[in-house]
DNA sequence: AAAGATTGACATGTCAATCTTG
DNA sequence: CAAGATTGACATGTCAATCTTT
């Protein structure tokens, strides 16, 4: 395999750079704020955009690109906060439905600012003047894989 | 705080996806190939790149961006596999210095090939027509921080 | 007191195994 | 048997506390 440019290593030292330091950074700030990890954060977000705040498990694994294991315990840890509540499946019996409580919908609207703010000051802020078409172009080739559809709580084929 | 563009929330979805998903392809791919983890790999490139491939600990945690105590438990496992030797520092009686085995040059070596086709084929093969330097030009300016700057087994001020 | 290094307690999330239903 | 969900075992890495040396 050929060696990396030197245009390439560049892309590649901020690559690695970015992948460690940016997670904690926003991590940093949500405990702060609101007090919602990522991984929270992003299955509730989830769950608000569904239908009647409401997914099967392995929707919301696909969705949040946590393994299935993990998504459970994502979710379990939301139900003992009572930001979400579990119900079996109408359609299906083995299937799981978690579902976003008024709780957890006013949580993650209070913590919504300090999210904005945060991916302004760690993200936007440093990229005025930036094309940022190209740029989600070129990350969204980065990586690429199989977009995620998005299903509903039936019988699975 | 003013909410996102469209084309702002374009790059912050990518972005997400891409901290959540590329690590745990580089990951694979490198329990696949060398059967070192992308920790250990940071911590042997650095000690490499280092005059006699040593460093001292504090010094090794700021350039791999670890903490202190990640960098000691990652060293910790480099010793037991024998990649990595400790001794202390001569000028500094606080001091530890990880030193690079001639096992651990040699199977860092034998990691590079795997490592390379790693990059390429997650980043770069996605990347042909695309401009290289305004990519990292832009990755850059996000969630920038101070420049790690290379320090010697001295005594501290 | 401050810096360097380590350790204990803990959080998070993966993998493999398991259980239930289709 | 395959799919969905969960649990046990484990790996990794952080934070706070601790110990030693400056």
């Amino acid at each position: 395999v050929r060696p990396l440019s030197g245009k390439e290593e560049a892309v590649w030292r901020e690559l690695m750079r970015l992948l460690i330091v940016l997670p904690r950074a926003l991590d940093a700030d949500m405990a702060d704020s609101g007090g919602l990890s990522s991984s929270e954060y992003i299955i509730l977000v989830s769950l608000s955009e569904a239908t009647d705040g409401a997914m099967r498990m392995v929707d919301l694994a696909a969705r949040s690109r946590l393994t299935q294991s993990g998504a459970t315990r994502v979710v379990t840890r939301l139900c003992q906060a009572g930001l979400v509540i579990r119900r079996p499946s109408k359609y299906d019996g083995r299937g799981q439905v978690a579902v976003l409580t008024s709780t957890g919908l006013a949580q993650l609207r209070a913590a919504y600012p300090g999210h904005l703010a945060s991916a302004r000051r760690r993200v936007f802020d440093g990229l005025e003047g930036t094309d940022l078409e190209a740029l989600s172009a070129a990350l969204r080739r980065i990586a690429a894989d199989e977009p995620i559809d998005q299903r509903t709580d039936r019988i699975r084929p």
